[in-house]
This record gives structure tokens, C-alpha cells and sequence, in this order.
DNA sequence: AAAATAATAGGAGATATCTCATATTTTGAA
DNA sequence: TTCAAAATATGAGATATCTCCTATTATTTT
């Protein structure tokens, strides 16, 4: 981890500012953290010292269980915050998060600024609406987990991930997300291939038949 | 639905005050509503123009997805609030609440009052730990329904649901909650017994076992 | 460049889970 | 009390998904 400082450090606040998030000002305390790919920003089990708000850059949310199993929980993107349930709750079993690719964030100090925090309504609120997507947004991962099979979830990545007609997904981190193993994902894009939906084009996938794709997805939806 | 009004409404907010989890006055805009068994308290898609906050009873949280397919995404308890995704978000696919006992909510009324409550310190710093909890409890169920088997999905909620040594949950919800055919769940039920973890008994199941059912509900656990 | 590690690829058999069909029992409503 | 609906129970076969194994190819590290 890199603290970015002087010049560069105040480019960032300028070019990203967070100030509408705060009713009191933070640009002072405010630190620019920088991340490699594949560094860890938070370890599992580890109380940050910080709350963090991604401005570039991609991370995914780790849990590992006690028989080692290890599980993607989700990605977290740019406008996300990280360390959030630590500023909130005394005790927490903090998750891992791992950036995917080069990660900048503001670091928010929690030992001066944690009170004035919680008193900002501003602030809360913001942090409200962002935890109430994060709970609708698992709360529908988890039930189409269970209710559909790897077919329609696998589709509906795909068009989400894709850029333009091409998929390039890495099949490993795909399996840790969708939460299936390695052998039943290329299973599946093997059948997508077979029936013509997806093109297999050296390393990457060519969406050949969007619609059906779609077809598969769309009973993922509700409502 | 019925209003409960007067000395039983005043009974009520005496018993149950909610006024420490707001910085303002908010009493004389609460009403009492009271939901039979069965009954919905939100309809799927309908907007709710009350805040709820459950003082009594139980209910569940239910999705339908386009080819009919519903879904048991979680249950609610005393001390949970009900339409706060509404409150927040000017647009938001509202899921169906249906009470699974008697309950007994506060209603705050959105009309009145929403502005002040989104101004509310107070107010949104617990709303903000709810909705955290809720979107951690949401990640670790979606994680642990894809990384383990009914075997210890159903350990667990057997000792999370157990009186005492008695299991009697009905099995139809059982296995919404869970996610499986009712045909599975009775096999794996019939594999405990058979493994003298349980011990079927007239309607109800004792726990015979309990250490290996803890066993079982333990690499649920992470950390 | 060589060696080590991670990622891709696919075969084969096992297991978890689903669907469908059918019978019995319990519960709620007329 | 009676009847219809909901819940319980179980068998049998199908399918989704997993585990284990073994190669081959990329990507890092030495």
C-alpha cells in the first residue's frame, strides 16, 4: 500500500470529491491510499483502522470458513465503501477485501472523525441508502442462488460482464462467484457453445445469440 | 388490519416505547396496526406509505419471480423495521410481507414525516446498523447456501428454530427458507433419524444428538 | 531461459437435489 | 360435521453439480 501525498494526493480530492457526502468538512483528514492488484486493503479477521471510500479501481469481498473453504462474496467498485459494519459495530468479524486491480480510495481516519460520523445525518444517510442497496442486492443473490440453476445465473454474468460482445471473464474467479466448482462452470459454457449462444475465440467468449441469453437471465428477474 | 386506537394504543406505546431511537417528539404521529395471521402487511409491488416497526409477532419476507416461482428470502422479528428500502429510495421493487403470527407494528407515517426522519441522526445511525446487520446476515446466507449442503443448512436452523430439544417447524416453510424440494428436506430429516441425531415424535422431532448437529452447523461458521 | 505456479480443459463416476406421481393425514372453512 | 385445501409421506427416475484425476497451456518467478 502507497499513501499518495502533496500534489497528487490533492488531485485526487479535486478530481473526486466527497464533500457532498459530509456536512462538516474532511478533506483535511482525508488520506489517498493507493493498492496494487491482488494487495489486500483489509485482512479477514483484521480491524481496520480506517473507513474507506473507493474511488478507482475494482475489489472483492473474501470470506474463508473453518474448513478453509474460501468464498467470493462479492466485488465492490468505484463509490463503494469498505469498513463500514467496523465503524458501525463494536464487534464484527471483519471480511477480507482484496483489490482486483489497481485501487485508490480515501482512507477516512475512524479514531478522530468516528463520533463526528455517526452525529452527521448527512453523512448516515448516504451510508444508508448504500447499505439498503447492499442488503436488496444480496438479499436477491442469495434467493436466485437457490431458486435457479447455474444456466440462468451464468447468463445473466455473462451480459453483465461482457464488454460489447465479448466475455473474458477469468473462469476461477467466475466459479468463486457464482459458487460453483471449476468443472460444472466450463460444463455449462460448453453447452452455451454447443447450442450456439456464445462462440469460443482463442481466450475469450463472442455472444452470438444475445436474445436467448437474455431469455435464460430474464427469469432471474422479478416482479 | 385493524387500528388499534385509544387506552390500548396508549398501552402499547407505553410498553413498547420507541422514542429513544429518534431526536424528535414522534409519538403522537405513531399508529398501531395489528395483522392476523396470514395476512399481508405489504403487498409485493405495492408502495407502503407507512414506516413500520414491529413490536410483536413474526412475519416473513416473500419474492416472485416472473415464471411464478416464490421465494422465502427471510423472516422478520420484534424490533425489525418493515418499508425502510421505500423510505429511502425513491424507486424500489417493493417485496411482499406476510405476518406468520399475530403482530403488532408501530406505523409512522411517511406523509408527515419522512423529511425529518431523513434529517434524523439519531434516527438514521440505527436504521444504519440494522440495515448493515441485515445486509451481512443476507451475504452469509447467500455464501453458505452455495458452499454447503442442505446436511448443515438445516443443522443449523434446526438449532436456531429448536424449543428446547423440540424441533417443529412446518416443513413447507422449512423448505422455502432453505431453498430445497420438500422432498429433499424430508430425506435429509429422515437421514438424522436415521442416524439417531433425531428422534421423530408424533408431529415433532427431538434432538437426540445435539453434539453432532453442532457438528454439522459448525463449518457454517467462519473465522 | 528454465522452473514453478496458476489457469484452462476435459473424462468418469459419485452425490445432492429436483420433478413427478400418488397416498394419507391434518387443518380450516362452510 | 363435512368437505376441500394444505401438509405430510414416500418411491422412482432424472438432472445439476461435485470430486478426483490427468493433461496442456499461460503466467510469474528465479
Amino acid at each position: 500500500m502507497k499513501v499518495i501525498q502533496k500534489k497528487e494526493r490533492q488531485h485526487y480530492l479535486e478530481e473526486h470529491s466527497i464533500s457532498h457526502l459530509f456536512s462538516f468538512s474532511i478533506e483535511e483528514y482525508l488520506e489517498v491510499h493507493e493498492y496494487q492488484r491482488d494487495e489486500w486493503i483489509i485482512q479477514e479477521g483484521m480491524r481496520p483502522d480506517y473507513l474507506y471510500y473507493v474511488i478507482e479501481g475494482k475489489a472483492k469481498i473474501y470470506l474463508t470458513y473453518q474448513n478453509g473453504k474460501v468464498s467470493l462474496i462479492n466485488f465492490i467498485n468505484a463509490h463503494d465503501y469498505i469498513g463500514e459494519m467496523e465503524l458501525l459495530h463494536e464487534v464484527y468479524y471483519t471480511k477480507g477485501i482484496q483489490a482486483s486491480t489497481r485501487t485508490v480510495c480515501f482512507a477516512i481516519p475512524l479514531r478522530p472523525l468516528r463520533e463526528q460520523l455517526l452525529e452527521d445525518a448527512k453523512f448516515l444517510r448516504e451510508l444508508t441508502k448504500f447499505l439498503s442497496m447492499k442488503a436488496t442486492i444480496m438479499a436477491a443473490k442469495y434467493s436466485q442462488s437457490l431458486s435457479f440453476p447455474l444456466e440462468n445465473r451464468l447468463a445473466d454474468f455473462i451480459l453483465q460482464t461482457a464488454d460489447g460482445n465479448l466475455y473474458k471473464e477469468k473462469h476461477v474467479t467466475v466459479c468463486d462467484f457464482l459458487g460453483v466448482s471449476y468443472r460444472h462452470l466450463l460444463h455449462v459454457l460448453a453447452q452455451f457453445c454447443e447450442k450456439g449462444y456464445l462462440q469460443k475465440d482463442e481466450k475469450r467468449y463472442r455472444i452470438e445469440k444475445r436474445e436467448q441469453l437474455e431469455e435464460l437471465a430474464g427469469v432471474l428477474k422479478n416482479g
